[in-house]
DNA sequence: TGGTTAGTTTGGTAGGGCCATTGTTTGGAT
DNA sequence: ATCCAAACAATGGCCCTACCAAACTAACCA
């Protein structure tokens, strides 16, 4: 028993090395094997790095729970401090899921991709990265994606991604939009297209991308002006996928960007007063 | 002083909304605004926001550190276990650094690259993504930054790009080469290479896919036949790129991953065995 | 039958104490 | 005066105990 945890009711999982990973006894160890950095003061990270691992070798599938923080405690000889950090680490990591109360504890469950794009959005945040250099960036994903869902995406899929289009179409020629669900419908049509390249990196990273940068998409929405220009251009980009024409898709899709740049610009150099106005409105 | 932390002798950074945050004061103010959704069970989560709000908008910057954990709990009128939670959520997304000692305590640092591709190759890896997806999605990356590095990039940049695969070539030629470091200096190469588009976002993509699978790359030096031909591929992207002749050194990036693409799937197919062997030899 | 209440499990928080590490200061020996 | 070692102080790492809050369970009563 001792070394291993009882997985809620469910089995064993060994944890038997966790006791020769203990601060002391890396120390002692450092004794003997020369140069060997004593990795102190990190007993609880040394926890976490255990229960990943289980986790990602799929001792513990998702859905199942790791035991009680108290029942950690005993079997790893630590207090629930440690333990507590451990649980806390996964949970950032977006591994596992926490709930209160009876039946309670540390869910495993799969890592989302808002998980990533987190910690994305977060490093650009703080990199200060120019728009232009992530609108490239999105501009050469955009035009591989496309060129894959051509190729592999079913005849409904490209039709219904027209469908889509018009339906934003429609709602930026209203008087009055809501931006926010013309951004949101945006974004789908994005995450719609990446799908049909039939490739999930793609489409996750389109995913983390938006959801670091969603401000931008948003501006383009905000003048009418470009608002209808940028629906139209979704529309006509739907199009020439549907009439599976890549060249004139691409060039649908370099209008876009330029659009956006244009939009931008715009709004840096002046018009953002009464944009910024309007968006509290 | 109340509802400020003084900042390591540095100055102050209001902390004032925390006290409103604070659990026991959440639950009072629920008895006044009534419908107040009570925040419970996130004080931490709260305090690691704030500390996070006043690194982002830069009231702390690298360099400088947090108070120390005592200092918070006092400020923040709440017990030592929280406040540490709240910095170990930040140590986690990387936006500071640990340190024990007199003198110690959190010190703000810049986010790093590594900390998205940590987080990104989890989730991959959780995901179980098939390597045909990666190496696609890596492809179209080369690609495009093979084009803006040859439109953009220096001739000195250029030559230096050659110099180092070449040099990768001589050590792939030898009899028993380190596979560890021709690793290394292919991952270099990409680095240098996406350095040259001048967008760190595909530097930064490249870096965060390569840590994910690095695995793979060092699959690609196993075996003595793949290894000459893969360096003897760089050196000829590198020339090509040089010639500032896109068209070939697209081809050449192509050829590359046709020979990642074969030579896994000839270490699927059986070879497997004597491969894994060398490895560990 | 149906709703309420008490019990149990489990995470969340408080607060105190001790140890290990590390930078600084001090004091003694040369 | 210089240098080195020992004491000191600041600070994170860890442990412990107690209590609260939420959520599920089961017993109980109307």
């Amino acid at each position: 028993m001792l070394g291993s945890v009882v997985l809620a009711g469910k089995g064993y999982v060994d944890f038997s090395s966790v006791k020769g990973s203990t601060i002391k006894e890396t120390i002692y160890m450092s004794t003997q094997k020369m140069f060997t950095p004593v990795q102190i003061g990190r007993a609880g990270e040394d926890i976490a790095l255990q229960l990943e691992a289980a986790i990602l070798e799929e001792k513990i599938v998702p859905g199942e729970r790791l035991p009680s923080e108290r029942e950690l405690q005993a079997q790893f000889q630590c207090g629930r401090g440690v333990i507590r950090e451990a649980i806390r680490a996964l949970r950032q990591k977006g591994l596992v899921e926490i709930r209160k109360g009876a039946k309670g504890g540390a869910y495993i469950k799969q890592v989302e991709v808002a998980t990533v794009s987190e910690s994305l959005a977060l490093f650009l945040k703080q990199q200060h990265i120019g728009t232009d250099h992530i609108a490239e960036f999105r501009e050469s994903i955009d035009r591989v994606i496309t060129v894959l869902a051509i190729a592999r995406a079913g005849m409904a899929e490209k039709k219904d991604l027209v469908k889509e289009a018009e339906k934003l179409l429609k709602m930026a020629g209203q008087s009055q939009p809501d931006k926010e669900t013309l951004s949101r419908l945006d974004r789908k049509l994005n995450i719609q297209l990446a799908k049909m390249s039939k490739n999930p990196v793609f489409e996750w990273v389109m995913d983390a991308i938006q959801h670091g940068f969603s401000s931008n998409d948003y501006a383009l929405y905000e003048d009418s002006e470009y608002r209808l220009k940028t629906a139209e251009n979704w529309c006509e980009t739907a199009r020439h996928i549907v009439e599976n024409d890549p060249t004139r898709a691409l060039n649908s899709i370099s209008a876009h960007y330029t659009l956006l740049q244009r939009c931008v610009a715009a709004r840096a150099s002046g018009v953002a007063g009464s944009a910024e106005e309007e968006a509290f409105g």
